[in-house]
DNA sequence: TAACCGGGTTACGTTCACGTAACCGGGGGT
DNA sequence: ACCCCCGGTTACGTGAACGTAACCCGGTTA
């Protein structure tokens, strides 16, 4: 190993823990990380975190989201052990979700990745705008 | 705000930055994020991140990914600004990829989310095989 | 009786991510 | 002459993600 490459180990993260591995980590990894990609996961976890709410009460703060979509995120989320689902046997019934400690222990590293973006964004539009500007790219 | 939430908002991170907002932003974050989520651009930073590569070592180091996949990956990581292709005018002409500023930068927030799925992966196997496992719910 | 609410489910269609396979153009090896 | 390498592109197909609209059941309201 050269002396920059000692260096870099120690300043810079090895992202290398994330590609060669076992095939079955990696893709454990992969679907943990398409969790956070996709469209409502990450906006749920983040309602849920300050506090229990219903599943009405999430679809009306959650503009767009349609019953299906909802349900279905929130079952992907159960599943995974970050959503809890809680049914009152009450009449009328009523159910709440709430945020697990795994749940709320994801939210730590996805706010590192939310200030990233939000910090970012600006930039990577810009890089978009002028990458699709140039011609021979974009057309 | 009662109490409780307001040693909550102190302790913990405010996820509610990342819902609400002008719509263009949460579209430009949920594109941020997709980016994240999508099958290989993590792993592509991952292994710029130690070094520039020429697109057929990038194709060798990760097993499973088609040339199409791959260069489209690449085009989207360039696009915004991550990436950086350099063409040599040499013959035979060569082609590298090298991380940028911008792209070594996401690699930190990046491997705090690989951090935590690294640390959770177990467990996360376990709650989805407990859930799948239970007939009123996967079946 | 009818209409509405809560918490969904089901059917259906579209778009997109991803995969496979074939092709390409210039150069080099044998 | 022939095939391989590099760095892709193009055509085509599949399944998943996502959206809309309709329906459902038990209970309450008007």
């Amino acid at each position: 190993m050269t002396i920059e490459g000692r260096m870099a180990s120690i300043h810079e993260p090895r992202m290398h823990s994330m590609c060669g591995h076992d095939p079955q980590e990696a893709e454990m990894f992969r679907s943990i990380l398409s969790r956070i990609g996709d469209k409502w996961s990450v906006m749920l976890v983040g309602m849920l975190h300050e506090g229990p709410l219903r599943f009405t009460e999430l679809k009306q703060m959650t503009s767009g989201i349609s019953a299906k979509m909802l349900a279905h995120t929130l079952r992907q989320l159960e599943r995974d052990g970050l959503v809890e689902r809680e049914i009152f046997a009450e009449i009328p019934p009523r159910v709440v979700y709430r945020s697990t400690p795994l749940g709320k222990s994801l939210a730590v590293p996805i706010m590192a990745v939310a200030e990233w973006a939000s910090a970012h964004q600006a930039e990577i539009a810009g890089n978009r705008d002028r990458y699709d500007a140039v011609p021979d790219s974009g057309a």
